[in-house]
DNA sequence: AACCATTGTCGAAGCGCTTCGAAAGTGGAC
DNA sequence: GTCCACTTTCGAAGCGCTTCGACAATGGTT
């Protein structure tokens, strides 16, 4: 195992040169940082991460939690938690998981044993526990989702209402005066992520102001494609749809479509609004403002990390704008037959 | 921030005193230990990680990689990361997150910083460049999967020659004599973990070894109901199905089925093989020897954690006998029309 | 009473790195 | 030649913990 004293002796200067010369923290002249930096590679040196971190205050590592619930979609979060694994490799830091009833005990043990400088928590509830924690800890923590009770916290998040409101226009500049929205199953709504929620009130919010009719269906957790034939067959008259569902449900949308004859975008014009889209499937042949991971991850990661290096003051909400995808779902509104 | 000298101080003994009475590692008068104990929890104790890890030469870490493709389903993926995670915390590993391009790099960075004590390698490919690397690393690793250079390797799998020969086995003894296996598109075949060719292999074994009619199907990449729809056309005397495919082409399966009247297990009976259960999905409605990461993942991490502390040899394949979950689609097979 | 083994505790030496203060060297201004 | 400012390098003090060897106290043997 080669240490940092077989540096400096291969490279022929001391042990605090070589530090310097390799972190840059202290001038050394070119000709003897190029030496050290020589003899380090020679030797296929690299500081051990422990001696590093002890010495240091700083490990080079963050966490990330995110609570797996029975019922959420496991891809979804291996996306998102990738994304900040990813974006922390930028930065030179590693990832740390915590998952599970590990959540608040693992969080609490990583500030406790300075594990890692910062946590990124995922998968935000409304009333999060994490929230309340995350203020007793004195260390770096930032949010990718919005808690209720978000006073003291850094959180990052796509701005849904903003995503929201622009499916909606995008509806009503297409004509479309009768919407509908499908929404998540109510376990969903009640418990995890409070989007879903923000997303509903923006979408009545917005079909209000614009007079337009708008209704929600909310799926049973048990049915998938059942819930757009219960909402064609009441409401024969919708000729939008926003989607922030599930996958499954919204993948039943097409077929649950064609299988009345109507086709997409001619007798209906379809939004998808906050969804993720899922790696290795197909993406939903729908206009979107997803919920990428790529929109909130590194800039959350890149908040934390600026808040460990002292450079930013953690606090504050900020959302980030949405991104519109079009896939030609969307056509202006004409008659059809109703059936 | 409490260091172990507080806590010596506040019990009124040394500090070696202190590390001693909360390691067990030598022995402490009872009521020493609890005056320590005691101590500890009135200040709030914990190590610091750094210097835990750079004193005692274990940093209670293990690394997990999992190289992220992108047509691969990340719901399998958090699966095993995650029963990974939670296995490590039964010994009180936490568990680094090494994902992408940096799987190689990662690997080699963490075990050259000392940053975990181990890695877990996940999704293992037929040809996987990590098990070169693992035979390089001077750091434990254990494989969840079975390249098929394994040599020197440790490495822990399902048994999947098994399952499939159950499933054929489950298939023939219920009358069937014309089975078909639905397997993975080309490219997951070529490229991904080994074992999809595993079962192909066996599959055709034994259905040769009992005189089975016996074909395969590969569905590309783009299309998922496709592959059943023909199969069905061109062999419309198939009565025995076994699955090891994307869970998008097994999902296809049911209503496929349905739609040209075939009912399971009256006119058809299906077997999944090696197939990993999504949470939050509703489980495939078909007999099956899944590949739950429960089976193979805690015992990865004891393996690897007994290499670790050095009480298990490190090397050899160890195969975990398959489970078989009856859902009622197996039935004996009966005259039907074929249209 | 002297001896030994056992038990419980302590002191101190590191683990490999960062970082601070200081020393040594250099060159220009006076 | 002296002084100062600057650059470059070094030595040493930790960071908080584990662990080894030593020491003191105890009690049983001879």
């Amino acid at each position: 195992m080669v240490t940092i004293e077989d540096v400096a002796r291969e490279a022929g200067v001391s042990i605090s040169t070589v530090s310097y010369a390799l972190s840059g923290k202290r001038a050394i002249s070119e000709e003897t940082r190029r030496r050290v930096v020589a003899a380090a590679e020679r030797l296929g040196y690299m500081p051990k991460a422990a001696a590093r971190a002890l010495a240091g205050k700083r490990t080079h590592v963050i966490a990330v939690t995110t609570p797996l619930h029975a019922d959420t979609d496991h891809s979804a979060h291996m996306a998102f938690a990738m994304a900040v694994t990813t974006a922390a490799r930028e930065h030179d830091f590693d990832t740390l998981l915590l998952v599970q009833d590990d959540e608040l005990e693992g969080m609490r043990r990583t500030a406790a044993t300075l594990l890692a400088d910062g946590i990124v928590v995922l998968d935000v509830a409304a009333d999060d526990a994490r929230a309340e924690l995350a203020r007793q800890l004195r260390c770096p923590v930032v949010f990718v989702g919005v808690p209720t009770d978000n006073e003291g916290l850094t959180c990052i998040d796509l701005d849904f209402e903003r995503a929201t409101e622009e499916a909606v226009e995008a509806l009503r500049t297409a004509g479309h005066r009768s919407l509908a929205l499908v929404s998540q199953g109510q376990d969903v709504i009640d418990r995890a992520s409070n989007y879903p929620l923000r997303i509903e009130r923006t979408f009545v919010a917005a079909a209000e102001r614009h007079g337009l009719e708008a209704r929600i269906v909310r799926p049973r957790p048990d049915t998938s494609t059942g819930v757009v034939e219960a909402l064609l067959d009441e409401h024969p008259d919708v000729t939008g749809l926003v989607l922030s569902t599930r996958s499954e449900v919204a993948d039943a949308v097409g077929p649950a479509l064609e299988r009345r004859g109507l086709r997409v975008p001619e007798d209906m014009s379809v939004v998808a609004v906050g969804m993720t889209p899922e790696p290795g499937r197909q993406p939903l042949p729908f206009d979107s403002f997803p919920l990428d991971p790529q929109l909130t991850c590194p800039a959350a990661v890149d908040l934390l990390v600026g808040i460990i290096e002292g450079r930013v003051v953690p606090g504050g909400v900020q959302l980030v704008p949405p991104v519109h995808q079009a896939r030609g779902s969307v056509a202006p509104v004409r008659m059809r037959d109703v059936r």
